[in-house]
RNA sequence: GGUCUCGUGGCCGAGUGGCUUAGGCACCGGUCUGCAAAACCGGUUACAGCGGUUCGAAUCCGCUCGAGACCUCCA
């Protein structure tokens, strides 16, 4: 069936606004780059929306069958943002608060970064390159755009020249914005600029006296402008044109932009064939972020740890939170959606277990296979993880059925409805199913105690029944009294 | 101020011209149960407002109102 299917994959594209048919630059293999985070503290639901969403991305196209060279870097070099210099970087501003190097700064909050990816479950990229690693690439990168012209030299600092780009290229493209018209619609225009133009921008930046981060280049010492890093390790890991490059909305303009403009700047080509845009998670209808003050942490939310919500949420729940909503829209997070999720995530896992354990009969009375092929339809139809799911619980609602005798499923098409569903819950949603599982010592105790609960019943013992099904549930285990026999959670 | 996006039932959230009852949760009814919970089945509630195009619009166009994003670092 993913023969079939793989040929079917759409990707709503940015740079033309339309779904497109996927196919890959070299047959089988997927390059994909996306802008990872800048380490400068750890970072919030909202950033880690974007890499889940990537994340599904990547696995989607694994699931698919293609080879994933999945690139996504570390930004641990501090940009300044204020082209007079004046600002202090990111990096070097927590560096500063925190009394350590920037290095340690960007240590420090990696560590916590990587051990949230394992708690979220997401596949570690094929690589994670650092900005300061490729100091020597990103140099080169920015000579060959001088020597094509695009850029100048001033005081020590190198600015990308847009007026001399969008002669022979479009600059503007990917975020549909007109030269012309961004010299007014900018908020603050800076007289004191050393650019030529207004819309110029950074390839290098001549050092500040307190800049505790500073390298070598052939304009003097200075930092890596903001979005040639992007450019520098896409190329080196990549190529000059690849398949997929994915990030936050908030990154279309003006950061992609300008990594498109460096490309074709320096290679004449552009870097990506597709441009792919996550959007925001939102709180009460903003946009979760640090200056607002309406973010959590991954890690707070797993234990309980914030004010937003009362009780703590499995990184299962947050992931499929997600995963209901589909990644171009924004999303709203609110205690009841996750209560909502929670719920809706268990029914579905559950039936995940039952359908391993379901009878057999001669014929299936439903069309397993039309199931099935709605799942990769809908993950086709640009990773519509919310449609996928809504089709996960129609094969939900079948088992169900099947359970109490009302529909019947072939031993053939349950091992395809179960290995599909393992799939897609497991391998795509990247769901796990630990929070069912059991604690083996546990196990044989329960056993006991249940079966002790159960000759209570049969001797009409209501009060003991009762003592040992309260006892329990004290004890954070609930019980569940089935048809045929009982459960415990 | 400029550019753009969005406004779906109690909540979250899909759907872009013609039965999608999308889906999840909640709610109501039922089945089951010693009771309760859990499971399961069934059902109700919608397309911001106004006008237009069309045989027909949540879906296309215009206006109004409202919300948000980007233009500065941002996933």
């Amino acid at each position: 069936m993913k023969d079939q299917k793989i040929k079917g994959l759409k990707i709503y594209n940015t740079l033309t606004g339309t779904k497109e048919g996927f196919t890959p630059i070299h047959e089988d293999y997927v390059g994909m780059y996306v802008c990872g985070p800048t380490l400068y503290s750890e970072p919030h639901m909202g950033n880690m929306r974007t890499f889940i969403n990537f994340d599904l991305v990547y696995r989607y196209l694994i699931y698919l069958g293609y080879k994933v060279k999945y690139v996504r870097n570390i930004t641990d070099a501090g940009h300044i943002t204020n082209s007079a210099g004046e600002q202090e970087d990111s990096i070097g501003k927590a560096a500063r608060l925190e009394q350590l190097q920037p290095l340690e700064i960007v240590y420090k909050y990696n560590v916590r970064f990587q051990n949230l990816q394992k708690i979220y479950n997401l596949l570690p990229p094929t690589i994670e390159p650092t900005a300061t690693g490729h100091i020597q690439e990103q140099i080169e990168i920015i000579e060959k755009i001088m020597e094509n012209g695009f850029a100048y030299e001033v005081n020590g600092s190198v600015y990308f020249d847009v007026q001399t780009y969008k002669k022979s290229f479009n600059y503007g493209e990917l975020s549909g914005r007109k030269v012309e018209e961004l010299e007014n619609e900018t908020r603050d225009l800076n007289a004191q600029s050393e650019k030529r133009f207004f819309a110029d921008f950074a390839l290098w930046k001549k050092a500040n006296q307190n800049d505790m981060q500073i390298w070598r280049s052939p304009w003097g010492d200075g930092n890596p402008g903001w979005h040639i890093e992007c450019t520098a390790m896409s190329t080196k890991y990549l190529g000059e044109t690849f398949d997929i490059h994915g990030g936050g909305l908030d990154l279309k303009f003006p950061h992609h932009e300008d990594e498109i403009a460096q490309s074709c700047g320096s290679s004449g080509k552009a870097p990506a064939k597709f441009w792919m845009h996550a959007n925001m998670l939102n709180v009460n209808g903003k946009k979760m972020s640090k200056s607002l003050g309406n973010f959590f942490l991954p890690q707070e939310i797993v234990e309980g740890a914030t004010d937003l919500f009362d009780k703590a949420y499995a990184p299962n729940v947050l992931r499929f939170f997600m995963m209901q909503s589909h990644y171009r829209s924004t999303l709203d997070l609110t205690q009841d959606a996750l209560n909502a999720s929670e719920k809706g995530m268990a029914r579905l896992t559950e039936s995940i277990e039952t359908l391993d354990q379901i009878t057999f009969a001669d014929k299936s009375s439903f069309d397993v296979k039309a199931i099935v092929e709605s799942f990769y339809d809908a993950m086709n139809d640009d990773f519509n993880a919310p449609i996928l799911i809504a089709g996960l619980f129609d094969a939900v609602k079948k088992i169900n059925l099947i359970k109490d005798g009302k529909e019947s499923i072939s031993q053939k098409d349950q091992k395809l409805l179960l290995e599909e569903m393992k799939g897609f819950v497991l391998d795509v949603l990247g769901l796990t199913l630990d929070g069912n599982q059991k604690d083996n010592r546990l196990n044989p105790v329960m056993d006991l105690v249940l079966e002790l609960r159960q000759q209570a019943r049969a001797n009409k013992d209501w009060a003991t029944s009762d003592l040992i099904r309260d006892g329990l549930k004290n004890a954070g285990i609930s019980v569940k009294d089935g048809k045929d026999n009982t459960s415990w959670q």
